[in-house]
DNA sequence: AAACTATTCCAATTTGAAATTGGTGTCAAC
DNA sequence: GTTGACACCAATTTCAAATTGGAATAGTTT
């Protein structure tokens, strides 16, 4: 396997300081010929490479050695690319009981009032599309509510990662019918929580909630690794 | 005040559909022609427009209506625009807890050594901006440990805000060399309990952790409004 | 068959110069 | 002391041309 020796090599020059971390490696073209390999064949080396964490890629822009930036781990494109719906159902589970309680205690009359209107748009729903679209407005509406713009933008995030089309068939499959009328009384259970201001109450029934939605997508995934 | 009048009208040219959701206005210098006021006036109606939610502007871009994109809203520029100390520190309190927890029960042997090599680097810093140069490397290396992607993207975004120029002042009179012991100690006991796997434990003392952080920012703000 | 080579095309991005745009300060006028 | 008019700045857009990683195809080697 001559791909092996290609990341064997690559990554001594980069340990011996050839390539500095953060720095840009030649284009894929010109590293190929400098090294007398093929394109694909260093790319395949290169996928290794970043695999391992060594380096990263970005189209148009070139590879560089090292862990990506701040700036541009916050990328949308680069969360579809490094993540996954367990990890993102995780991440629910961190955040949104929370979220829940603090709108127990932040939120105004008018932000409850929007609240139950969600769960209304969602109650009869055309199709899977348009539930998961006031699902998803509902849970950020619950964020915008608790009053902390960082934990909202964390919500947004949350939301634009499960509005990726390449969870459209896992979203199909885990969210039939049934699903959905269950998902929406615990919604209500949950907002009659936070309309009076019980916030620990409103936490534990989110985090219900967002377990009964991590079983459905487990069971659909017939537990194979997402 | 013809700031009020102005704003009045503006707002009704938006929810007239003259100026239709997500649609940029004209620049401001053509906005203030069409509307016979100075540029300085019309300003001083738009902060208020934006202070209320209404519109968003970014510089070199124009002045939109209504809420700006989830993209937009992932820049780190609009971070700093939108949040404070006290909403990082929540967020903290939010996830970091878990991370400890999570990486009580991922961490390898590798990263539970690089845990402690932070401890040690901090023990003796050169001054404040060095101790929190290996305070931010620890934190975020607990949250690498509890291996969740989309949780560590979280983490970057809490150590880039306070990293912040802006809060050099606050850090600076809050991180005196007494806090810094005693965070180390916090930071020593629960990599201990990360080490001997007790999730629990290390949920439990990164929470008292943070608690004291949040404590002594407090105290320094003089409980101002942040 | 399987793995590598060579080539082509695509979409995202960069580059650079010129124009645009929000942010900021100054100074005179009423 | 607020308002109006003006100049300047830094960030961004625009446009076309060049660059770059991603992906597919057909041919070659083993």
């Amino acid at each position: 396997m001559n791909t092996l020796k290609l990341v064997e090599q690559l990554n001594e020059m980069i340990s011996e300081g050839r390539f500095p971390e953060n720095s840009k490696l030649p284009p894929e073209r010109e590293l190929s010929r400098n090294l007398q390999v093929t394109r694909s064949s260093l790319r395949k080396a290169l996928a290794l490479l970043e695999a391992d964490g060594k380096i990263w890629r970005h189209v148009g822009r070139g590879t560089f050695v090292g862990q990506p930036s701040v700036e541009e781990s916050l990328q949308l494109s680069f969360f579809t690319k490094t993540t996954n719906p367990m990890e993102v159902m995780e991440m629910r589970l961190v955040v949104e009981p929370r979220l829940a309680g603090f709108a127990a205690m932040r939120a105004t009359p008018a932000m409850i009032t929007k609240l139950y209107r969600c769960v209304e748009k969602s109650r009869s729903p055309r199709d899977t599309h348009s539930y998961e679209l006031w699902d998803a407005t509902l849970h950020r509406t619950i964020a915008e509510a608790a009053q902390n713009n960082l934990l909202l933008s964390v919500l947004n995030i949350v939301n634009a990662m499960r509005q990726d089309r390449l969870w459209g068939q896992l979203k199909e499959l885990a969210v039939t019918p049934d699903k959905m009328q269950t998902y929406t009384d615990q919604h209500l259970r949950c907002i009659e929580a936070i309309e009076s201001r019980n916030a620990t109450a409103a936490e534990q029934l989110m985090n219900e909630h967002l377990e009964s939605v991590q079983n459905d997508l487990l069971a659909v995934s017939g537990n194979k690794p997402l």
